[in-house]
DNA sequence: GTAAATTTGCAATAATGTTGCAAATATTAC
DNA sequence: GTAATATTTGCAACATTATTGCAAATTTAC
C-alpha cells in the first residue's frame, strides 16, 4: 500500500495534493530540505503560504524536525518512527558538507552524553557537524 | 588600557563608534545575541545595515561566531581568543534556555568526540543543547 | 592639518515569513 | 454515489529581515 497515505493517515491529516507531493519529497531525498529547496521543486508547483503550512503541519504532528544551521536557514529532515506529535526522539548528528552544501542525517551516529553544570536542565541535544561528506571527497 | 580599542586594533579594524558599542555589548552580555537584540539595545541607535555590516565584518575577522539555532533565528557569540580570522576554534556546548530564551555559552563543558562514518571529514562540530537554564529552574 | 581610505546612513530592492478570508477540496454521514 | 460539514488552498495584503549602490561623514596615515 501507498506509504504516503499511510504516513499521512497515520497523522490524522487529509490527504492532499500538496501534501502527498512534499512529503514524497522528503522521502526521495537523502538530507534535509530548506524550504527554499521545496519551493524551488519542479514537482510542486503550489502557493508559497501551502508550503509553510505543509512544513508547519508536518512539524507539529512529528513527520519532520528541523535541523539548526548556523546560517539563518531552517533545515527540515524526515523523522524516524519513533518521533510522536511533539516529542521529537531525534537523537542523531547532522552534517552539513562545505562542498556541497547538503545537510545529511547521520542516522548511525548517535549523540553523545554531555554533562551539564549544576542547576541546568537538558531537554534537546543537537549536534551539527559541519565539513566534507563522503560523496565530495 | 581599553579593552575596546585592544580588540579592534589588533584586528586591523577603524576603530569607530559603531563598532566600540557593539563589541562593547557582546564584552557585556553573558549569551549570545541576535541580530534583533542588538538593534533593540538601547545604546545603539545605529542603522540597520551599519549593524548587518559590522557583525559580518566581526565574524570575518574571528571576533565572534555564529552559533546554530533550530528555529531560524541567527545569534553571535565573542569568540575565545585562539580564534583567528576564518579559523573559529569555537569548541564549547552552547545551551538555550526554552524559559528566558536566552543563549549561554557554556565554556567549561567542552564537546565531546563523535565518530563519523568513514568518507567524511569533520572540521566543526557545534552542539546547542535547549533546555532550562540555572537561574531560571 | 590634509589627502586617501574606510565606514556610515539613506534609499531602493529583494527575500522571507504571517494573517484573513473566500473558493476549492477532502472527509464524513447517509 | 450525493449532500453536508470540515479542512485546506490560494490570493492579497502586510510585516519582518536581509542586501546593494552611492554620496556624505568619519577615520587613518602622513
Amino acid at each position: 500500500m501507498d506509504q504516503l497515505l499511510d504516513i499521512l493517515k497515520k497523522n490524522q491529516l487529509s490527504v492532499t495534493d500538496g501534501r502527498k507531493k512534499i512529503l514524497k519529497l522528503f522521502l526521495k531525498s537523502p538530507g534535509a530540505l530548506a524550504h527554499a529547496d521545496i519551493e524551488k521543486s519542479t514537482d510542486i508547483v503550489f502557493d508559497r503560504v501551502t508550503v509553510y503550512r505543509t512544513l508547519q503541519t508536518f512539524v507539529e504532528k512529528g513527520i519532520i524536525h528541523n535541523i539548526p544551521t548556523a546560517d539563518n536557514s531552517i533545515l527540515y529532515a524526515l523523522c524516524k518512527d519513533n518521533c510522536e506529535a511533539g516529542h521529537h526522539h531525534d537523537n542523531h548528528v547532522h552534517f552539513i558538507c562545505d562542498v556541497c552544501d547538503k545537510t545529511i542525517c547521520l542516522d548511525n551516529v548517535s549523540i553523545p552524553e554531555v554533562k551539564l553544570p549544576k542547576g541546568f536542565r537538558q531537554k534537546q541535544t543537537d549536534v551539527v557537524i559541519s565539513g566534507i561528506c563522503n560523496e565530495c571527497k
